[in-house]
Parts: C-alpha cells; structure tokens; sequence
RNA sequence: GCUGAAGUGGUGGAAUUGGUAGACACGUUGGACUUAAAAUCCAAUGGCCAUUAUGGCCGUGCGGGUUCAAGUCCCGCCUUCAGUACCA
C-alpha cells in the first residue's frame, strides 16, 4: 500500500471537522493553555506559502500541548475591516462584505487543507455585527473614563466630576489635554452643560479634538504614526502631509509608563521589546523657562528695556490662581456682563479675567485685541494705574474699553452694543498670534539640565508659535523667509537631508536663569516643533547638533567639562564627566549635578524635573467606511454616547464608498444615519431636526480598533450580554503563546497592550499583559527569477546565461557581437532591464519553460518576443534564468501557492518543509525544489508500516538499538518543541525513520509512540497510521512518551583523541575508566606514538565522557 | 547615528553548559533498476595538496586575545538585514 496522501489528508480533516475534535470546553479538569496566532485580514490574492509558518508553528505547539493534557484554546478569526475590500468595492461597487465573505471562504478552504488544529466554532470576525458591538463598547468605556495619575488607573469619569463639583480641577493630577484652563468648584458649577462637556472632553481617555493629523490625499483617510512609514503611507506608499483636523483620539499616552513597565513582566523577544520602548520614547530630564527679554518694539540689546507688560517676574502661577479666584467671585456687573457676552452670538469669543502678561483684564476677546475693564467706585491712585496699564496694553495693540458698575447694570444693552461696534471695526488677527497667557518665557525640555552654564544660545523650531512674535523688526524678513524656506521643505526632504546646518537669528534674547546673562535666540529646523516643547537650549559642548550649529554660525562654544578637548567635536559622554565653569555645580558629576540644578530651579520657579515621553495619542478616526461605526451622535457639536443597551449600530448602505462631494468620509453618503433619541435607533436623515433626531458620527475607526481585544473575546465568542462573562475570562486569564508578525511591534501589539491595561483598571480582565509569550515569525522570502530584455530592441530577451556572460568583463565583447546577430543591429552598448518570471514557469534547473511565457507576454499584447540562448543552452533547448531572493510578493512573480504543493505533496509535506527550512524567527528563502526531501521521509515513514500486503508492525520486543533511537528521539523532540527549534525536531525525526529502516524495526513498542511524536507536525500520516495500528480515538489527546534514560545509557564512548586541540583519530574507551587508565590506554595506543613522534607529552587532558587532548 | 538580529560548504541550515565543525536535507556527480522516463535504491560530495592505501595542510566575516581546547568566551573592526531617527 502506498501512501495516498491526497486521500488520507482529506479524510482526516473532515473527521477532525465532524468530531470537533479540537473544540475546546471553557471547563475542564485539565490545565488550561491558550496559544494564538495573529488573526488574518483576508485579502483576495489568498494565502502564499509564507503566511502559514507561524501557523504551523502554533499549530504544532498546541498539539503538543494536547498530548501533554492540556486543556488547548488554539483559535482563528479574521481582522476582516480594511482597506483593499473598501479600494476595491470604488473600483467596483461591490460591497466590501460581499467581498471580504469571499475572501474569507478562500482562506478557509486554504487553511483546511493545512490541517490546522483551531477550534472554529470560536471564529471571530471583526466586521461582524455582533463582534463589533464590543468594540463600540470598549469605546465608550474609554469614552466614560478619565486617567487618575494619583492612582495611577483609568477611572469613572463621574469620579472627576464628582472632583471638579467639589473643587475644581486645580488639583486633579490627571492625563489630560495640554492647555486646559484652570478653574474653581464655583466655576464649574457656573458653567453651562456644553463647556463641561468640552472641558470633561480633554479628559476622557478617547477624546474629540482639533489635531495635527497625518493626511493622506491619495488615500483620503488619515494615517496613524505606525501606518506611516519612511514619511509616505505603509499601504500604497503614497505622500503624507500635516493637516489640523477634528478627529477622535485615544489617550494613550496615559498609560506612557505602565506600557513601558509592563514589558518587564511579559516574555516577548529583546527585539520587539525594544522597539516598543523606543516608540514609547522615556526620556528623563527637566523642564527649564527661559524669560524672554526682548520683545518687538523693544531695544534689542539684553537687558534694557522688556514690553511692558513684561515685568520678568515668575509669577504666573500667583496670577493664575488670582485670575481664577476673580473668575470665582464675580462683581455683580462683571457676571451679569459675562452671562451676556457668552450667550450672545458674538462672531467673537471672550474670556473672561485672563491674564495678558502680569495683568489680569476682565474679559478679552484675543482674537480681536480687544480688552473690555469693568471698574467698581474709582479712586484717583487707581485711576493713575489704570491709565498706565491701558497704555502699556494700547502701546501693544490691544484696545481697552472700560464701564462702570452702573452702566453694565443700568444699561446693559448699550453697553453690549458699543463693544459689538468695536468688534465690528477691528480686524481680526489669527489667533496663534496672540501670546499665550504667561508666555513671558520660552520653556524647554532637556535631558542634561547639569549642562545648563553651557548654554550659549536657544533654539526653536521654525514652526515654534513664539516666533512670530519675539522676532525683531531688524530680523523679521530673514526669519520670514526661513520659516517659508522649512515649511516648503515636505517632512521626507527633512528627514533625508541632515546634513545640512540652517537657521535664522530671531534677534530677541532670553535670560539665562543663574548668570542671568542674555543668551539669543535662533530659530533651526533640526529643532522639532512636535518633540518636548519645539525648544532647546543649546549646549554646544556637550551636544553635537548644538555644536555643528554653533560651529555654522559662529556662536560661542563654552567649555565646562573638566578636561575635555572640544576644539573637534562635542563631549558628550555624560558618565565620564566633572561640570566645570558652573558656578554652584563646580567639581560634581553629572548625576550629581542634576539633582543639585533641578533643586535649585524649582527653588526660583523656572524649572522643574520633568519626564517627557514620545509616545503621542493615538487619531482614532478613519475616513473610510469599510470599519466600525463610532456609537456617537452630536448635539449642538457636541459628541454624545449611544447607550450601550443599543449596541451595534451597524454600518448603513451608501450609493458609494467614496467621500462625498463636500469632502465628508463616505458614510455622509447615507441616507439612513442619524440617531433618534425617543426611538433609540437609527432613522433617517431627513428627520433630523436637532430635538430628538442627530446626525451620526461619520468617520469610522481604524484597522486596530477590532484586533485589539479579540484574543479575550476568543474565549467567550458568542456572549451577547458581555464582551466575555467572568468565568471565561478567569478560565483562560491570558495567551500563553502568541506567535505573529514583527511588523505590528508598534502597532497592534502597543494598542492591545494599552486596552488591556484599561480592561485591567475597569476590573475586567485578571492581568494587565495580554500575552506571557510572544514568538515572531520570521518571513518567508521569495526566490525571484530575472531574465533580461533589451532596453534597445524591446522584443528581445536574453537569458541569465547571456547575462551573466555580458556582465563578465572578460566575455563582454563576444556577447555584444553574439547578442548582435540576432538583433540585427550594431549596438555600440546593451542596456538590460531585469524583467520577473513567475516562478512558476521556472523549473528546479533554472530553466523557463519558453512556451508560457510566450503565452503569458501575449496577454499583455506583446507579441513577436524572441529569445537569445547561449550555444551551450540553445543545444540544451533550455532557457536560463537568473535567481535573487526578494520579498515574496504579487509584483514580483515569485509567489508559491500553498494549495499546490498540499496538491503534489500534501499538507504534511508543507507542514515538515515550512518547519525544515530553519528557525522559526529567522527571514528565510523559499525553494519549493527542496520539498522532495521531506516528502520522501514521509514516504520512508510510511514504509516503515505499510508494505504491499499491508500492515507490518508486530509485537516483537524492541531491540536495544531501536528503543534507543525511540528514546533520543523523544527526548530531542520535547525539547525542541519547548524551545521553539522546530527545525532541528523535522531532522531528528529523518535520523530515527533512517536509523530504524536500517534497524528493521517492526515493533509496535517503538512504532506507536513515534507517531505521537511526529503527530504535531504532521498530523494526518500520524493519524491514519494511529487508525490502522487499531485505535479507535484520534491521535490528537494520546499521551506524549515518556523519555526513559535508561535506554542511552552507554558502556563505552568513541574519545575523540586530539593532539594540541586537533582530532586526529577516534578510541573506543569504557564509559566506567578512570581518568589515569585513560591516559595510559591513549598514550600506549600506537597512532598515539605515531602523532607523537618521539616527544614526550607535556600535558595530557582527559575529559571523561568528552575527549582526550594531548599537548606536545 | 542609535537599537536589535545575523555572518558556517554550491544552497537551506546543524553543532542547547567551550570538547570530533558541516548533523539533516536540497543540489551536483557516478552507479543500480528500466526500452525510456518518473519513482526508488546505493555511493561520493568544505577547499587545497598528495595518492599505492595510509595521509597532510587550510578552513565558521576580518585582526588580536584568553584557554589544554574557541563557530561558541573577551577586545577591536568589517559586512548584511530589520526597526528607528536631527528625540534635545
């Protein structure tokens, strides 16, 4: 008999699909094991070779772990939400579901065939109604959770109202926005529902706000930072530019320093670990306030003159806290005022007692410079000083207007209708040009703050909003003309060109906070506006960025390191260091240093110790409709949670999937997408009308959005009450083993993290880390074929030979001549363009088969192609190709379907090979010539207990020999499969099938737990040879071998004998000889004597058990 | 630049705590079987030099070092791949 592979493979796997054999009970007596693979997105070219190694790989793993008694969860599902399914719905008009349905049908015929062992009645599929209800759930979790630094956990967001109800937000120690404003309880409780709202926005752990979003036109979507690679978009490879957009964020940056402990406690690979750390990006170091010195208008010369309502104080704090107090306890004008100003429909904003450098006015409204002064009973001293002040604020373009308590209140229309024809006649100037309250200096983020007394200059990032407005009359158009140069520059001709040193001098000074000296201020694009505060203070000792710019631009280089030679390059080695020329930080190290200079900063209040992170939120809103709807509506602008009770709004039916013609994502293409709020569904939007119907949300949200949960859902896939009930998620805890792709380090697998963290603190999941273990694959590479056609006469194509004989220097000549008596024509110089051959029509010798691809350029239109062989292949009647190994791709013609090998070789052949190709983790060439090999072990292994009549396997008593085999065997395998080295255990299992063909073995002793051995990696031959050897049950639970030592024991060992560390011949020893006995018996032996040669030995090593080395 | 991984025959790779380098395969060559092909089986296969067998020399990216002994450990380089990048 022999072996049908075709027909047992089959067999096989529709019995595992009948028998459910590996459905996995949520409880069990057994100890529970969960390994996981990285979910598909199911795109329509199907599966390629590479994709199921990791598959395999678990696969394996999770059988292993059924045959040590584990109770295994090995699931699979599809991340099905995407953007080719949406692409090619444009293209079409088919709907992505009707796609992505197709395409999932294809994976799971393809995934069949490979035999895996998952539990598909577990199958998730993110595009799924009921699956992505859960994902609009988590959602609003976020959405009703505010991140509480002091307990260092994600919180009800009633728990912060609660706080600000009773005092305010002055002292919430909370992730939150940069520029929120501080108020009192008094406040709050004053203001109306839809500045709460605002303000609890900038709190919220996914959050509505204006962003500088990563816009892809091409694509018309947004881009997160990991979907953005070398600056052009991961998919597509198309431009990225800047653009403000109002999007919906996740609060990531929250859980900075918990995802970066975390990774202490999870066994995930160095690799990966790293670039997470990286991508998280802590750096530790201070923050230091630079006040600024001179401003427009002013001297520019340090130190004379500052605008005046720059009186250089540091104290912005005081004032804050006064502001807010006045905010707190209005006059009876000012509120009787301020409630007109807010409620009235003014084009313009106001503020309300803010502060414009040290002053506090009553209500501004910036973007017009406009002051309005409320005066209670006026003094004459005070009336001085107010004229002071409206001068000093006019002197800077703002207008004051001043009222009395009695007008506000006795005539209150008159009052509001002067300040709404002062508004009227004034220009509108852009509100990013109008200071920011306390910008009285420039703050900086620095990691060497001990560095400090080597300031010599400040730079900023051309983009730096200060810009504007410190730089000089004198400097303005050089400055200018630097900003528009930079901004020119798109961010890829940035980041290529380093090299190159540019700035401009602003020609304002900022105050150095120790030696109060006047250090200038420059701008420089090597200065990032969106890292720390877009502001260095540059230290070109110490820094050689700092140190090529002022080398540039011929700044001074204070030295204050003790001995170091700076005349060539910067001294940055912070470990080796003692701060000199620095006043109180003389003599001490840079440790020390720093703990001394951030202490004496927070003593005078321009600094503080400060840990910056990299890390940014994350833009949560795609403009796509191919993903999960937001459960959001809005009300007067504001966004509104669906009750959760209503879940999953499901996408609605658009006419088309491209934005609409105002610009809106393709979901304003609905007709039927609007919220009522009495029926509590999804009506129409001709019924909005604001009082009970809202529009919808109309972005949807990105690809991770569905896959960062899904491996807890896997657990309890069909609860409709829950995302999972307790009890599953208590079974099952975490994956143990997840094995997946390297590329989703700072994607996929820091959202999960950060989810799960979040899960964690809302007391749903019993661990904070998904994974204990992770193991990435490693990619399988494609083995590209080239032939070569003629840039010249483009109907020609020359072979690898040809080419290869052209590229030789030595046989170039003779190949332009021989090339040239085909074509026909002198060519002075050939030029070749590599032209891909699909691998397919390339045979194991490298030879194409001519005929297809004739066929193939035919379709193309190209007709009347003529080849050109050398004379050695033209008599060979063969046609070389040369081969590379790239990325296994469509483009690239060089991609191996899986289902024809499983069709000329079957699936365990596929299996073995993919795992024989080396380790797991490691990038590696495919080359289907070499499946033979395995395949052949496969056929040996048959043989082993099938012949012609059938069955062979006895029960005779195993021979010494065979149980040692079996034994070596066993013990290798186990340890293999622990350490992942499945490669080493496919050449271990050839050495035991070669070892007891040889030993014809027939025993069923031995050959019965081999084939629970080789059962995990190639199940289907396990299971049929298991069947016929009489077993009833599937092989799949069958209990793995014990390894017994008895059976390696040995008497005596083959010594190596070496002669100055060099083998020379081998010595058949007892195991049991002593030390001394070995000596004499190596040293008596004759070809001993013979390496010899009449010296004495000086040394003689013995090893017992190991080797003999003779020193001479 | 930084971080991580890796450099071993013609190819994929083995050598798990320093102890016989090249396991196991592919490929190649020769042979058997066959009308022939496929399949199968046998033998050889790191390089060089010898050859009447025995044998000898070199060899794990390069240069040093430690050791009786180094692919493995240490120091200094080079190259490749991946990630990241003017991160203050």
């Amino acid at each position: 008999m022999t072996y049908d592979f075709n027909t047992i493979e089959k067999k096989w796997q529709d019995y595992w699909a009948k028998h459910q054999t590996f459905k996995a009970e949520n409880h069990s007596d057994k100890p529970k094991f969960y390994v996981l693979d990285m979910f598909p997105y199911p795109s329509g070219a199907g599966l390629h070779v590479g994709h199921p190694l990791g598959y395999i790989a678990s696969d394996i793993y999770a059988r292993y772990k059924r045959h040590q008694g584990f109770n295994v969860l090995h699931p699979q599902g599809y991340d099905s939400f995407g953007l080719p399914a949406e692409q090619y719905a444009i293209q079409t008009g088919q709907h992505p579901a009707i796609t992505t349905a197709e395409n999932i049908k294809t994976y799971r015929r393809q995934l069949d065939q490979i035999g895996f062992s998952f539990d598909w009645s577990r199958e998730v599929r993110t595009s799924d109604p009921k699956y992505y209800k859960w994902t609009q759930w988590i959602f609003i979790q976020l959405y009703n959770s505010w991140y509480n630094y002091n307990s260092n956990k994600a919180e009800d967001i009633s728990s912060l109202i609660a706080i600000f109800e009773s005092e305010g937000n002055t002292k919430v120690n909370a992730a939150c926005d940069d520029d929120v404003t501080l108020f009192s309880a008094a406040d709050w409780n004053q203001f109306s529902s839809e500045e709460q709202q605002k303000i609890l926005l900038q709190y919220r752990l996914t959050y509505l706000a204006e962003t500088e979003v990563n816009w892809c036109p091409e694509l018309g979507t947004v881009l997160a930072n990991d979907e953005i690679v070398n600056g052009v978009s991961e998919r597509g490879g198309h431009t990225v530019i800047r653009k403000k957009m109002t999007q919906w964020s996740m609060r990531i940056s929250a859980y900075a320093e918990r995802l970066l402990q975390g990774l202490e406690k999870i066994d995930w690979t160095d690799a990966l670990k790293e670039s997470q750390r990286n991508w998280i990006g802590k750096s530790v170091g201070a923050s230091v306030t630079f006040p600024i010195l001179s401003f427009p208008g002013g001297e520019e010369k340090a130190g004379t003159k500052k605008p005046g309502y720059m009186t250089g104080g540091n104290n912005s704090a005081i004032l804050l806290e006064k502001a807010k107090a006045m905010r707190a306890n209005p006059t009876e004008a000012e509120a009787a005022l301020w409630s007109q100003l807010r409620n009235k429909n003014l084009e313009s904003k106001f503020r309300q007692q803010h502060l414009i450098g040290d002053f506090i006015v009553d209500f501004v409204c910036l973007r017009k410079r406009l002051i309005i002064e409320v005066d209670g009973k006026i003094h004459d001293s005070q009336k001085e000083a107010d004229a002071q002040r409206t001068e000093i604020l006019e002197n800077d373009g703002f207008k004051v207007i001043r009222f009395t308590n009695e007008e506000v209140l006795g005539n209150i229309e008159g009052v509001l209708k002067s300040i709404e024809h002062e508004l009227s006649i004034r220009s509108s100037i852009e509100p990013d040009s109008v200071p920011p309250p306390g910008a009285r200096g420039i703050e900086v983020f620095t990691t060497r703050p001990d560095t400090i007394f080597g300031v010599s200059f400040m730079t900023l990032a051309p983009e730096h909003e200060l810009v504007s407005k410190i730089t000089t009359p004198a400097q303005k158009a050089e400055v200018d003309a630097y900003v528009e140069a930079t901004a020119k520059r798109s961010e890829r001709e940035r980041m290529a060109d380093v090299k190159t040193i540019t700035g401009a001098f602003t020609g304002a000074y900022v105050e150095h906070p120790f030696t109060k000296e006047a250090i200038p201020v420059w701008i420089g694009d090597y200065v990032l506006a969106g890292y720390g505060t877009g502001a260095v203070m540059s230290v070109p000792c110490g820094d050689q960025r700092d140190y090529d710019f002022a080398k540039h631009f011929n700044l001074p280089i204070p030295n204050i390191f003790e001995g170091a030679d700076i005349s060539e390059e910067a001294f940055a080695d912070k470990d080796n260091t003692i701060i000199a020329n620095s006043d109180f930080l003389n003599g001490l190290n840079h440790k020390e240093a720093t703990k001394k200079i951030i202490e004496a900063l927070e003593k005078i209040g321009q600094g503080k110790g400060k840990i910056n992170y990299r890390l940014r939120d994350a833009v949560f809103s795609r403009q796509r409709y191919w993903g999960e709807p937001f459960p959001v509506y809005y009300v007067d602008g504001m966004p509104q949670m669906i009750d959760a009770k209503y879940l999953p709004i499901t996408l609605p039916e658009v006419e088309k999937y491209l934005p609409t013609e105002t610009g809106e994502p393709p979901l304003g293409n609905a007709t039927v997408w609007a919220w009522d709020t009495d029926k509590n569904k999804v009506v129409s939007n001709d019924l909005i009308d604001h009082k009970t119907v809202f529009p919808l949300e109309l972005n949807t949200m990105p690809g991770w959005a569905g896959s960062s949960q899904y491996f807890n859902r896997y657990m309890d896939p069909h609860n409709d009450e829950a995302i999972f009930s307790q009890e599953a998620i208590n079974y099952w805890q975490q994956v143990d083993l997840y094995i997946g792709g390297s590329e989703h380090a700072t994607g996929h697998l820091l959202y999960s993290r950060f989810w799960q963290k979040f899960m964690f603190d809302k007391g749903l999941v019993p661990y904070d880390e998904f994974a204990k273990k992770l193991i990435n694959q490693g990619m399988i590479l494609g083995t590209s074929a080239f032939i070569y056609r003629i840039n010249e006469k483009p109907n020609f194509f020359v072979s690898g030979e040809v080419y290869n004989s052209y590229k030789d220097p030595k046989t170039r000549k003779e190949t332009i001549e021989y090339i040239q008596k085909f074509t026909g024509q002198s060519l002075s110089s050939i030029q070749f363009d590599p032209v891909h051959v699909d691998v397919n029509y390339v045979n194991s010798s490298n030879e194409m088969d001519v005929s297809t691809f004739r066929k193939w350029m035919k379709k193309y239109k190209y007709d009347h192609i003529k080849f050109i062989t050398t004379e050695e292949e033209t008599k060979r009647d063969s046609f070389t190709v040369n081969r590379d190994v790239e990325k296994m791709s469509k483009s690239k013609y060089n991609v191996v379907n899986p289902d024809q090998i499983c069709e000329d070789y079957g699936a365990d052949s596929l299996r073995l090979y993919e795992m024989f190709l080396g380790p797991l983790e490691q990038y590696k060439p495919w080359n289907t010539a070499g499946i033979t090999g395995v395949h052949s072990f496969l056929k040996k292994l048959w043989k082993l207990y099938m012949d012609d009549n059938g069955l062979k396997v006895t029960e005779t008593e195993p021979s010494k020999d065979s149980l040692k085999t079996l034994h070596k065997t066993i013990k290798k395998v186990q340890e293999d499969i622990e350490n992942f080295s499945f490669n080493t255990s496919v050449s271990t299992f050839m050495i035991a099938v070669n070892e007891l063909t040889a030993q014809k073995c027939h025993s069923k002793a031995i050959l019965e737990p081999l084939l629970v051995l080789i059962s995990p990696y190639a199940p289907h031959i396990a299971e049929e040879l298991w069947e016929r050897l009489g077993h009833k049950e599937s092989i799949a639970t069958a209990p793995f071998p014990i390894f017994d030592e008895q059976h390696l024991v040995e008497s005596s060992k083959n010594y190596p004998i070496s002669f100055n560390g060099k083998m020379r011949f081998t010595m058949e020893l007892p195991l049991d000889m002593s030390k001394e006995d070995i000596e004499k018996a190596v040293l008596e032996n004759e070809k001993t004597q013979e390496q010899l040669a009449g010296r004495t030995p000086k040394k003689v090593i013995v090893v017992p058990g190991k080797i003999v080395n003779i020193v001479g």
